[in-house]
DNA sequence: AACCTTTACTTTGGATCCAAAGAACAATAA
DNA sequence: TTATTGTTCTTTGGATCCAAAGTAAAGGTT
């Protein structure tokens, strides 16, 4: 049974209900009873039916037709559009923030972040515990640049693609022999951030939105997304 | 007090109150309050807690951090960046779906669209009732080829994106003297359709995209979102 | 034996009740 | 007079109860 809320002895059901399914209790396609939900995590119905709709919203259930809720499944294609949403967003604010502006503030975020992922690469090596540092590092650089543009539309817009399940940070296996290919990637990531830096602070709009949306597709290259091989994406054909 | 379902008598209570929001019944800022909206639309206190939930999601509604909800405002920048949004998806879906190849079927549908659009501007001018049928054409191409990119994650992104209220097609404006600005607008987004359609057969990929994302802004361009004037976007300034 | 109908049960949606957390207001002390 | 604390009232969150709709199963009829 998950933990309660420490300051007031609740139980937070959409989390709980959101992690029980991420770890696969209730596996995909399965029909979802309220009922049954509510007996599993010792709470009535009705926190169970809000936390229903709220995961609806979010993507991770599914109506069916007739009655009840299914935990909806994903296809690699639909991670694949997941990831390419995200740049999409991510871009179009990068785009943003590039023509508006870095003010002193943002750009002191993102020095910050650039060089304390510097420092975790001049180790040479990762241990487990630095992936949960760039972790952390990974999401204030993005948050400083989605929060800077100003409106909460392009970021609510993104952090509702994110909860799919697969987009979500917790999903990273942290296995000894991934270590390596993690510092591969975190050097790419790195080097990445660095050029939308760049982009940003020259203005140029265009550039920082092309990085941004590359840069999106950095977890499936490195197969860290839900454990995925190499995933391409399509080039134009003409 | 809004009409019921035919079928069971029961009240959408969801789009009641949504409705409500956009007629501006409750005006933006508004604190919202369960037993208030309860009586107003005289069901219980828990569909509308229900509802608050699913509105919350849709951005309609924003959580206050003590208590309650209020009717969530929009500014002009909000609005931009809700056009920038679904320029940004659709025109993903219009990439993939030109590398992907145009099915016949999808092939057919397009073609329908823009010869019954062809039709509606060959009679040189509007009435009122062409607007719905522009509205519903229009619905129709968009969903096409959102929904011909296969994947749920794309379509549920835009989808959600469109709940927020100036993007819906109910807030057009049908009184007579918008009629020829109207008849203007429509005459520039067929045109963009056809291109869109071009690129698409073609499997022109960025194209098709671009041409999308240019599409997005027409109800800026024309006005007829919110009521606002032109509404310029700043192109890569260097 | 197959199909239709009726009945019982499962499951969801809505209403009401109760508890707890905030907010507003008043009273008292400095 | 002002600030702080205690009390009351408003409002939300959770639990339980009831009604309705849908599903499955059983029994009867052709």
């Amino acid at each position: 049974m998950p933990e309660k809320s420490e300051k007031n002895g609740r139980l937070n059901v959409i989390a709980s209900l959101r992690k029980l399914i991420s770890e696969g209790v209730y596996a995909p396609g399965e029909r979802l009873k309220e009922l049954h939900v509510a007996e599993r995590l010792q709470v009535s119905r009705m926190p169970v039916r809000l936390a229903f709709r709220t995961l609806e919203q979010e993507g991770l259930l599914q109506k069916t037709g007739t009655r009840g809720y299914v935990v909806r499944q994903f296809s690699e294609e639909d991670v694949l559009c997941a990831v390419e949403v995200r740049g999409a967003l991510e871009g179009l604010a990068a785009r943003r923030l590039a023509e508006k502006g870095v003010t002193e503030e943002v750009d002191a975020q993102l020095r910050d972040c650039l060089s304390r992922g510097e420092a975790l690469l001049d180790k040479g090596h990762l241990i487990k515990a630095d992936i949960e540092i760039w972790a952390t590092l990974n999401q204030e650089f993005h948050r400083a640049i989605v929060g800077a543009t100003g409106s909460r539309v392009i970021h609510d817009a993104i952090a509702r693609n994110d909860h799919l399940p697969f987009a979500s940070a917790d999903s990273i296996v942290i296995d000894d022999a991934a270590l390596d290919r993690e510092y591969g990637k975190l050097r790419m990531a790195h080097a990445q951030h660095q050029l939308v830096f760049q982009a940003l602070s020259r203005g140029e709009g265009a550039r920082a939105e092309m990085l941004m949306r590359e840069h999106a597709y950095i977890g499936l290259r490195y197969g860290t997304l839900f454990g995925l091989g190499e995933v391409g994406h399509a080039t134009d054909a003409k």
